[in-house]
DNA sequence: AACAAGCGTTGATATAGATCAATCACTGTT
DNA sequence: AACAGTGATTGATCTATATCAACGCTTGTT
C-alpha cells in the first residue's frame, strides 16, 4: 500500500501478534485504558456499548481497524468482542505515531484508514435513517454482502456470524421482527435463509426493497 | 493546541478564508471532486445524502471539520449545506499533508480530530439505536445541548438551526412525530419549545426519557 | 399591505412493528 | 446419548408511529 520494504519492516517491529481469540472473548472492554489499535486479520468483531441496554455499534471484518474512536480519549468508550475465532494484531498507538512521524506515506495511509472508517459510519447512518424495518434489514444485508465481496468472499452466499439479537440491536428493531423479515424475504424469493446461512437470490429486488441506489448506478458525477 | 507559533503560521498560509456563506448555500456538493476539508468557524452546517430521498447525515457546529469522509475518495459522497450564515475556512488537504509531514504535533492533532469525528458518529449510532421515537428525540436534544455547552453556549437555552424536517430525517421518524413529541415534552414540563427556540427545564427527566446514562455519571472506570 | 410559499402543527385513521407468551431447534457439555 | 441452556421462530395482541389530510402561522417578496 505504497510503503517501502523498510517501512513495512519498521512497522512489523511494533506490531504484536496476539494469540487467536475464541468466540465470546474480548479485544478490549469499555473503560479500559486506550493504548493500541487492533487490526482484524481473520474473523469478525462486534463493537457494542453496554450503558443502559446492550447496543451493538458495528460489525468489523478482516482488514478493519477497531479502537479508532478512542484515539483522542484516555479510555475505550465501547467494548469489542469476537464473534468467531479471530486473529487480531495489536498496534501500540504511541509507538505507531513515533514511527509514522518520519514516514509520510504511512501517515497518508493512516488518514485514509481513518477516513474510510468515517465514510463507513456514514453508510451506516444512511442505512439507519430508513424509517421502516424492511428497508433497514435489506440495506444491511446488501451492505454486508458488498463488504464481504470486497474481501474476496462471495457476495451472494455467506454465513452471518452475528446473532439475530445482535442484528436487531444494530438495526434498532425487535428480534422477532428480524426473524419475521428473514422469513418474508425468504418466502418472497429474495433470498434463501436457514439459520446463519444466507444466499441472496435476487439482488435487484433486495435493492428495490432497501430503497437504496443500486451499487451499479452509484454516483460518478464529476464537477 | 500544542503547536508552536511557527507551525501555526505555516498552517495559516494554506488556509483559505472564504466569504461567509448564507443560509441554503453549499459548502460542497456530492459528486464534486474532493480537494479540501472545511473548518466551521461560526454557524451551522448540515450534511446529507440526496440519493433516494433526502437523508440528513449530521449537523456540524463551530470547530467541526466537514468533508472528512472523502479523504480516501476522489469525490465527496454527501453534500454539505449551511443552515444559517456561516464562516467556513477551506483547508486544501494535499498541501496540509505536505506541511503536516514535517510537524508531528500537527499530525497528532489531525489524528485526534479524525478520531473525535469517529466517536462522534458512534454517539449518533447509539442515539439512533433506540427503538422508540421519544428516546431518540430526547437523546438528540441532550446531545445537542452538550455540544453547544462545550462551545461555551448555553446548555439549557438555544435555537435549533435546523428544520423539523431535517430533525425527522436525521432521527428516522416522521415530521409529524417530531412535532407531537415536542409538544408532549413541552406539556410534560421537560422543556419549553416555541418554533426554533428550546429551553430545557428538566434535564434529569429528559435523561430518563432518553434512556441514556446521565453525563454526570459517565464511565470513568479504570482497568 | 398583501400575497405566496414553505414550514409547522393538529386531527383522524391505518398499520407496521413492539411486546408478551409459548414452542421449537441448535449447541455444547456432562 | 441425554440434557440444559441459549437462541430462533411463530402466534396473538396492542400500541406507537406512519400516513393522509387540512389548516394555521412565519417569513420573505412584490
Amino acid at each position: 500500500m505504497g510503503l517501502t520494504n523498510g517501512d513495512v519492516e519498521k512497522l512489523e517491529t511494533i506490531i504484536k501478534h496476539a494469540r487467536p481469540l475464541r468466540r465470546g472473548e474480548h479485544v478490549f472492554h469499555a473503560g479500559e485504558r486506550f493504548q493500541s489499535l487492533y487490526v482484524i486479520k481473520t474473523g469478525c468483531v462486534k463493537t457494542y456499548d453496554a450503558q443502559g441496554k446492550h447496543q451493538v455499534l458495528g460489525f468489523h471484518l478482516p482488514g478493519d481497524l477497531v479502537g479508532l474512536d478512542a484515539i483522542d480519549k484516555t479510555c475505550h468508550l465501547c467494548s469489542a468482542q469476537v464473534l468467531e475465532s479471530s486473529a487480531i494484531c495489536e498496534l501500540p498507538f504511541q509507538r505507531f505515531e513515533e514511527i509514522a512521524s518520519h514516514l509520510p506515506s504511512l501517515q497518508h495511509q493512516m488518514y485514509r484508514l481513518l477516513s474510510k472508517e468515517i465514510s463507513q459510519e456514514t453508510e451506516i447512518l444512511l442505512l439507519r435513517g430508513k424509517t421502516n424495518a424492511e428497508e433497514r434489514l435489506a440495506a444491511f444485508l446488501l451492505h454486508l454482502s458488498q463488504r464481504l465481496s470486497k474481501r474476496g468472499l462471495s457476495a451472494t452466499d455467506f454465513y452471518l456470524n452475528m446473532s439475530r439479537n445482535d442484528i436487531s440491536s444494530y438495526l434498532g428493531m425487535a428480534v422477532e421482527t428480524v426473524s419475521r423479515l428473514f422469513r418474508r424475504f425468504n418466502d418472497q424469493g429474495l433470498l434463501r435463509v436457514s439459520h446463519k446461512h444466507v444466499e441472496i437470490l435476487d439482488f435487484a429486488a433486495l435493492e428495490r426493497v432497501s430503497g437504496m441506489v443500486p451499487i451499479s448506478a452509484q454516483r460518478q458525477r464529476m464537477p
